[in-house]
DNA sequence: GTCCAGGGTCCCA
DNA sequence: TGGGACCCTGGA
């Protein structure tokens, strides 16, 4: 078992907050797949634990971003009350470092989409292509690598008019994609999931990806995204989880 | 059953 | 620069 101290995560908002989406509920935990790596995480004071079919403490270090020091983000007054109020409801949440490739697909299945149809699309796409892993007695498939894709028929995973969008990427990711104009030249990416891969693959907290949600809060409240700094994606990941379930359930109370 | 909208992007005028 | 089309499905 690996132990690593996280004392500020929540892992309720980190998992569920819509920049992952292959994370699950079980037994007082999550379980998860990232890349071919299965894990079930738990929080137990100021550490988290993961037992996983891959132990190793570095890699899932870089994965929580562990070194990253939250206490300062949190530190960080905005001049916007309701940011604040905001990250007071959200201030579990880490950005997780991801697999590019993960990310990138992930993505471009989000566009014009909904989570639940986006977690299904994900799920079809690693049953389909991707390896088996027996964990713990129970099944779990890694992420489809771009070579395992190649040439496949993707009608399968229901994906609709995404599919040509995931084959152009397959024919041009390479590893050492790292900025977003290389990014942009795929199809099916554009500035919003570009930013969301700078954000959750790419580690850049500064990116501000802006979605449906996040346009609205904007106007909302007339924010000058320019104005957010460094961690401008960490408040997004706020603002988002906010608007979406707590600000959504009063409003659904009040209805 | 029907209808709208969904963590957007492409394409064309 | 703006608006329609797009696969499919969850939720009302």
């Amino acid at each position: 078992m690996i132990k690593i101290k996280l004392p500020l995560i929540n892992l309720d908002d980190t998992f569920d907050c819509g920049q992952c989406f292959r994370w699950q509920k079980a037994d007082g935990g999550w379980v998860g797949v990232v890349g071919g790596r299965v894990a079930k995480v738990t929080k137990n004071g100021e550490y988290i634990q993961i037992i996983s079919n891959d132990e190793d403490t570095k890699a899932w270090e870089e994965y929580f971003d562990a070194e990253r020091d939250y206490q300062e983000i949190l530190g960080i007054e905005y001049a916007n009350e309701v940011i604040e109020v905001a990250k007071e409801k959200a201030k579990g949440i880490r950005i997780l470092k991801q697999p590019l490739w993960e990310v990138l697909i992930s993505f471009i299945i989000s566009q014009n989409n909904n989570i639940p149809r986006i977690k299904k699309i994900i799920n079809l796409l690693c049953e389909n292509f991707g390896d088996k892993i027996d964990f713990e007695g129970n099944i779990y498939y890694s992420f489809p690598t771009a070579f395992q894709l190649a040439g496949k028929d993707l009608s399968i995973i229901k994906a609709g008019f995404r599919d040509k969008y995931i084959k152009d990427a397959i024919q041009k990711f390479n590893d050492k994609i790292s900025t977003k104009e290389e990014l942009l030249e795929i199809k099916g990416i554009g500035e919003k999931v570009a930013d969301c891969i700078r954000l959750f693959a790419f580690n850049d907290l500064s990116s501000f990806p802006l979605d449906v949600w996040t346009k609205r809060i904007v106007g909302e409240l007339n924010l000058d995204m320019g104005k957010l700094g460094l961690y401008a994606g960490v408040v997004q990941q706020w603002l988002y989880h906010y608007y979406r379930n707590i600000k959504n359930q009063e409003a659904q109370k009040v209805g």
